[in-house]
DNA sequence: ATGTCATTTGAGAAATGA
């Protein structure tokens, strides 16, 4: 199964480009960010002709998030995430898609640091985090995807002294990153390429994209029912004429055959009249 | 501080977010 997430910067003025990547990688599931898009504007029509059904959660300007599938139905779980019912922002979108839960999530920039945008940012981290928590312990197979705006070590960056004091290498953003995946999930792009990573983010000032000063800030991360075979990132995309600042992220996920973060197998159960007796 | 890109407000240029 060949899974995505591309921060598109603007689905309307990105859908020719979207639409050609689509079209030459065919993926099954596609996670979308920074749709700046109202659900009615997405285009849901040119999409579906082009072999995929589409779950938004858009919001005027800003923000703005949707899961795309090609041959499933996507079955909605959560346009919002969980914990703080006042917050309006357009950044999560959960769904089951033919028996994988997919979370589709946008992480708040946070700058300038400190501010309210960061303690927002913070707040938001950990909510995800609780999240991403009971995911992990309910079993099925889920894929947390998006634009994280966190740079998680000093490799993620093409130089990380220059950007100490932005919102996306602090301690506190890092930490929140490492507590996910503390609780067991794989960083696809780290397992696939270890020491050099490639990068999914080449701001549009000062020629970053000329000098491949990039950084990586858009992850895949599995639960263990999952292999990784493979995992990269489309960096052609951001070569092209008016381009998103973000390059798409992928990842080539297998189910593996005995999920054993699950249940044992078979031949291993303790059959339960036996288990009770002393 | 700057840069780039696009949008919004409100009617031109400035602010905003990333």
């Amino acid at each position: 199964m060949l899974v995505a997430s591309w921060n598109v910067n603007n689905v309307i003025r990105r859908l020719d480009h979207l639409l050609d990547w689509l079209g030459r990688y065919r993926p099954d599931v596609v996670a979308l960010q920074e749709l700046k898009a109202q659900t009615e504007a997405f285009p849901r029509d040119a999409l579906r002709q082009a072999g995929y059904e589409s779950l938004v959660v858009g919001q005027r300007t800003w923000n703005g998030v949707a899961l795309l599938a090609r041959g499933h139905d996507i079955i909605e779980v959560s346009s919002a995430l969980p914990g703080d019912t006042s917050d309006k922002q357009a950044r999560y979108v959960e769904a089951a898609i033919n028996g994988v839960l997919f979370a589709c999530l946008y992480l708040p920039n946070g700058n300038p640091q400190p501010g309210p945008k960061f303690d927002y940012k913070l707040r938001w981290f950990d909510r995800l985090r609780k999240r991403a928590e009971g995911l992990w312990a309910c079993g099925e197979p889920v894929v947390l995807l998006g634009d994280w705006n966190v740079v998680p070590t000093d490799a993620d960056i093409y130089k990380p002294d220059t950007w100490r004091d932005d919102a996306l290498l602090q301690p506190e953003a890092r930490k929140a990153f490492a507590d996910v995946l503390e609780q067991g999930w794989t960083d696809a792009i780290r397992a696939t390429h270890h020491a050099q990573v490639p990068f999914t983010f080449w701001d549009y000032r000062r020629n970053r994209w000329e000098r491949n000063a990039g950084l990586r800030i858009d992850h895949i991360l599995v639960s263990a029912q999952f292999k990784v075979n493979d995992a990269g990132v489309h960096k052609e995309e951001r070569g092209k004429e008016s381009p998103s600042d973000h390059a798409p992220v992928w990842a080539q996920l297998e189910l593996r055959r005995t999920p054993r973060a699950t249940r044992p197998a078979a031949k291993d159960r303790i059959p339960p009249h036996r288990a009770r007796r002393p």
